[in-house]
DNA sequence: CATGAATGAGACTTCATTCAT
DNA sequence: AATGAATGAAGTCTCATTCAT
């Protein structure tokens, strides 16, 4: 599932080379997580790898593009994530609330701290690795366009407002949430994340409804019922 | 409005001195916004400024202390943007409009990237100056907070779900939106800013609300109607 | 007694301008004392003489010079204690015990750090400032030096050493107590400086004499009585 | 006998890397001693081991480790020189006399500005480093008090001052000597030096001594004669 | 005169990155 | 293929010193 990207210039191929890269990216994951892109050094991501620093940059250009490969590596996993668990079957409502509780559970799973190198690192800075990154970006929000463009379709998400701003209605929230508890350095359990995964389902999902579907029900009910009392008011009263 | 913090040992304090301030302040503004904290360099900031380095060191005690006056700043201005023009006298709804589009307002006024500044570095990093800059939040999501307090208790705004999650349902989306933005370096017009703004006024002020506003009237009707049908058919067929 | 030695460009010469000098000496002296000088810096001592840094510059034409002015001061503080209260009609014992003991009193008044200052950085340093001060070591020696020339020409002190080494003999050890307090931090009283003193006074002293003044003369007795012992012997027991 | 204290990130230890320390340590001695701490570069020191700055500080954490590593070693030397060539079966005075010598020689090799260092930037300042220099100074001077003791116990060296005093009675004019040739730029000759030494020995000795050891007795004889002459003249002469 | 203010020059230190072994 | 070792480039910060007002 992980691309392939631009490499150094003799990069290993070797049975254990994919070890290699495996550690290297797993020590990464860690020291760019915990310290962030600018604070993270070379030197302790070897280290942790337990390797040479050398050994580092003979399996990846740069600092950037490992950092890059890390988020890659991360979106990949979601992504996997979402592409394998979606339940196709499901409701469009059941799909949503999949890709919230999925969506929050890995975010939290691997520290706080990679979520806020995927969400600052991964956007602001340089987009020198950002280019590389958008089409990750895209895939992984992918699945979520799908499910709202759907749902538009089939008439259960509204469709007076912009598909993006849908997206930032669901995501904005989502990251907001995890961040709150990033700095509020409260380690959320499981069943706390469950919990708040569920709120956000239901309090979104019915902000993504027609601004009326129970109440275009009723509406339609009330309408009907109002329509057959005209049709007997103009039965009863065909003189008039 | 702003906070006179430690200063270095000798910090000019004359009259034309504050400009020399201001200017300081709006080229670390500036830097700061377009490259982040780390990739910031004194000696950019100095350039800008028209001055020398060691002038910038005069003013303020070092890197971080200038930046979290720039950050500083910018809530002050937020902040002060609150306080000033909410309708106090306003509906709820219109009061958190006012919130709404004040903030989507002042985070684009100074171009996205210091935007990003206080969203990453003023939250991730152990950056010393996140002590400094706590106070600040609070008071920063204080109004919207007031506004959703007050609108629970007068029953405007929904009770089922805590504060926080709610806080987080109005934040996220507009900073993910304001990233948005930033990230696809779409510049958005007023109008666009205007647009959207509203757009998240009716989709988040519909979600804050308890689940079943209008929806209590038309449901009471209907329960009317099914009475009215249950009572005649009890009539009408009293024997069986 | 102070020497007018080379001043900045504008040195002011009114009545006040003489007292400006004076704080800004003491300022610098206890600036100098008190960090060494290196860490001393001229803010700090334009600000503990309340005047500004550059004022500090219109009087001295830089640190170096202020330091010297400082050190030199210091020395004539201590000459002219010599050359003033030095009991000229007093022996030679007698003076030599004022020296030390005037010394070790000045040496400890400024406080430990003073003393410091001349001894290291009166010393070591680029000796830009160190030409100027060789004539007042010069001047700080005389006394002791005159003392011990008269005393060997009278016969009260060795002349088998070099008179440096024995100013060495005499300035070694008042310096090295000195210090031993100063690292040791022990504030020495009034007391104890003088306890000190003497017994300085008294092992130096007895070191400066001639190796054998009464006791050469005793030897001889004892090596003449002894001879004659033997001879009366000899011709007492002739067969033996 | 080095200590390996805290190193930096990356301290090379490959068998290479030990001339490597070794030529840093050369060139920081001379530097240090040339210069004093503060006005000594690290960039001077890189350059004069012929190697870039970065390099000194991935063997040392930081200049004044450096520093305190040159005069650690500088320390090592001497004690080891005292250590291991003190003449155990020897007379106290023989010892005494070892222990002169040895120090100014030592004093004197390694050109008289670390001579300078020691005393200057390893007592005065509060340099953190003083710490770690305590206990090298203690074992410095442990060996002239070990004969001073013991000399005191055996009779041979003066019980009336204090150790201390002692210490400094022989200290102090070895080290004050040296700074006279430093200061005046005169480079001692080996010939010179022994001779200095052994003037040295010979005053200090004589200062150490019980005050009266040998004259004492001599005086006491002279006096026993006197008193035989006159009682004899009081026999001879009754009627005179 | 005195000074507020500005700054040039440089110090120490850190790291990503390279290269010979 | 791996790495020990070296370093260029850069960054933050300090301070003695100058100059216009």
């Amino acid at each position: 599932m992980s691309t392939q990207t631009a490499t150094s210039r003799r990069t290993p191929t070797g049975v254990k080379s994919q070890q290699r890269v495996k550690d290297i990216l797993q020590a990464g994951r860690d020291v760019f997580a915990e310290k962030g892109y600018d604070a993270a050094t070379s030197a302790e991501i070897a280290q942790r790898a337990g390797i040479s620093e050398a050994t580092v940059f003979s399996y990846f250009s740069g600092k950037r593009e490992l950092c890059a490969r890390v988020i890659a590596d991360w979106y990949d996993e979601i992504i996997d994530a979402f592409e394998t668990g979606l339940p196709r079957d499901g409701s469009a409502r059941q799909q949503f609330a999949f890709i919230v509780r999925t969506h929050m559970r890995l975010m939290l799973m691997n520290g706080t701290g990679l979520c806020a190198l995927v969400l600052s690192e991964g956007r602001t800075k340089q987009h020198d690795l950002s280019d590389t990154l958008t089409e990750y970006q895209r895939r992984y929000t992918a699945p979520l366009m799908d499910v709202l463009a759907r749902g538009q379709t089939l008439g259960h998400v509204r469709t007076d407002m912009p598909l993006r701003l849908l997206r930032s209605l669901v995501f904005g929230p989502m990251e907001h949430v995890l961040w709150d508890a990033t700095l509020a350095k409260r380690r959320l359990s499981q069943a706390q994340i469950e919990t708040t995964a569920n709120e956000l389902v239901e309090v979104l999902w019915a902000a993504l409804q027609p601004p009326d579907a129970k109440l275009a029900a009723l509406a339609q009910f009330r309408q009907d019922v109002e329509e057959a009392s005209r049709r007997y008011e103009a039965r009863e009263k065909p003189t008039s």
